[in-house]
RNA sequence: GGGGAGUUACCCAAGCGGUCAACGGGGUCAGACUGUAAAUCUGAUGGCUUCUGCCUUCGCAGGUUCGAAUCCUGCACUCCCCA
């Protein structure tokens, strides 16, 4: 028998708004459900900020029912004005095939990835909407699906009402977005028994839309939940560093640095994120709240989270480096590791080659090294960097700006590991 | 159409003939403290450098002067007021 989805997600503050509770509840109460989310193909790689909507459908798929997940082949071709001040520009048609591809490899991923426990998950449904929408003419769209939606009901969305008090207004192709989407939900309704869709706080009105078409097309109940949008105790979107977002595919975000991200966040955010973001068990959740408080310092939640998430995407493999590249960047002096492991752990961190000979003799200089490898914008910057205490040659601190690196600095065979400050690392090899 | 104000380093913003690579704040970087947190405190913040200086910056182009971000002329852009 399926476990209480909706009081499992009120519990865990995943849910911002919803249909009614009841029914809803009453529908989720047989097992073998569906439940569906979309998530708009805009990049080849999903981020943080995704995160919440494919946890949300593993734990329909931990409580019993099937998950659904849309890629949005056809509505990532028209662009979605929600919780957007400006227009979109339409992605050329190969990168959206690239990105379909993409972020449907990830969700699979993600989706497939074991339980705690190593619990195996179900069936799991990945569609895109292209195949749907593809062979639909303008005129059919218009006389079958947008003559049942009501005008006065598509100009009160707040995605809609917000744009149009804005200079750049919206186009009558994003203004349309929404009927795409409700579209969608009524297709999904015939085709997979599909009642329930959930998204992000700004996918209400959306969402509301597909529920009002359901009613009025197939006198059907169609319900939706949205959850709040994560965001940091600062005010900020999670996900968002001053260096661009987190992503999901190790190439754009490398596991150590994903790993990184959640074991940074304050205790307030990784409580938060505990409950929204992993499959531990309320009351483990609430056990680590408690430590948390107890004794902060040892940042259990942390690294907890860090390990739940970095698995989740990652795998296991993606967890192991993470923490090896943990343990030696915040540990002591690099030695005695061969170049295989050093570019094993460092595989992220940006690298700088220099041609063996410049470490015989007189050496190279720090400066220049620091320089030549991105860890300082100039040399001025360097030697301000080496005065000030900041710079490290295998993590070992370097004082003086006219410090020379040679042969005996190596930490490997052909490698050694610089830093500027606490966290910033690269790589020289002399080959 | 008439009148006025402005354009300074990543952002905001002082400076109004020399002592200006240019006050101050934000941001950023580094250090201390700490829990790889937050807050706080300290230092740094155009480039190169033999550490002594050199070079390039104050909307753009000229000019005056021993010397200009500062004065003059022209050009471009922005803003405000009156019509």
């Amino acid at each position: 028998m399926p476990a209480d989805l909706l009081t499992d997600f009120e519990a865990r503050g995943l849910v911002h708004q919803s249909t009614n509770p009841n029914a809803l509840r009453s529908w989720l109460a047989t097992a073998g459900r569906r439940v569906y989310a979309g998530f708009d193909p805009t990049a080849d790689s999903l981020h943080v900020g995704h995160l919440v909507a494919l946890v949300l459908l593993r734990q329909v798929a931990a409580a019993g029912h099937e998950p659904v997940a849309l890629v949005g082949g056809a509505t990532g071709m028209i662009g979605d004005p929600s919780g957007r001040s400006e227009e979109r520009n339409l992605l050329s048609t190969d990168e959206l095939a690239a990105n379909v591809a993409g972020v449907g490899r990830q969700i699979k991923a993600v989706l497939a990835a074991a339980g705690p426990g190593g619990a195996a998950v179900g069936t799991v449904h990945i569609v895109d909407n292209a195949d749907w929408m593809r062979g639909v003419g303008y005129l059919a769209f218009l006389r079958d699906v947008g003559k049942h939606v009501p005008l006065s009901q598509m100009l009160g969305k707040d995605s809609v009402k917000s744009r149009l008090e804005r200079d750049g207004g919206l186009s009558y192709t994003e203004f349309s977005y929404m009927l795409l989407q409700a579209w969608d939900f009524v297709y999904l309704s015939d085709a997979l028994e599909c009642r329930v869709q959930i998204g992000g706080s700004d996918q209400w009105g959306n969402i509301t839309a597909g529920i009002e078409l359901g009613r009025r097309l197939r006198g059907r109940e169609l319900h939706g939940i949205t959850c709040p949008l994560l965001t940091k105790a600062d005010g900020t979107k999670m996900g968002k560093t001053a260096a661009g977002a987190i992503w999901l595919d190790p190439r754009r975000t490398s596991p150590y640095r994903f790993y990184q991200y959640w074991f940074n966040l304050d205790d307030e955010d990784a409580g938060r994120c505990l409950s929204r973001l992993t499959e531990l068990s309320l009351e483990e959740i609430r056990g680590l709240d408690e430590a948390r408080r107890a004794n902060p310092a040892t940042r259990d939640s942390q690294k907890r989270l860090a390990a739940e998430l970095t698995r989740l995407v990652h795998g296991d493999e993606g967890l192991a480096a993470a923490r090896q590249a943990t343990d030696v960047f915040f540990g002591a002096e690099i030695a005695n590791l061969d170049d295989a492991a050093l570019a094993e752990i460092f595989a992220d961190v940006p690298s700088g080659h220099f041609p063996r000979a410049t470490l015989d003799g007189a050496g190279l200089s720090l400066v220049d090294a620091l320089e030549a490898t991105g860890l300082a914008a100039s040399k001025g910057a360097a030697r301000r960097t080496i005065e000030q205490g900041g710079a490290y040659v295998n993590n070992r601190r370097i004082n003086e700006a006219s410090y020379r690196l040679t042969a005996r600095d190596l930490a490997g065979t052909t490698t050694l590991v610089l830093r500027s400050g606490k966290k910033s690392y690269a790589v020289a090899r002399f080959a």
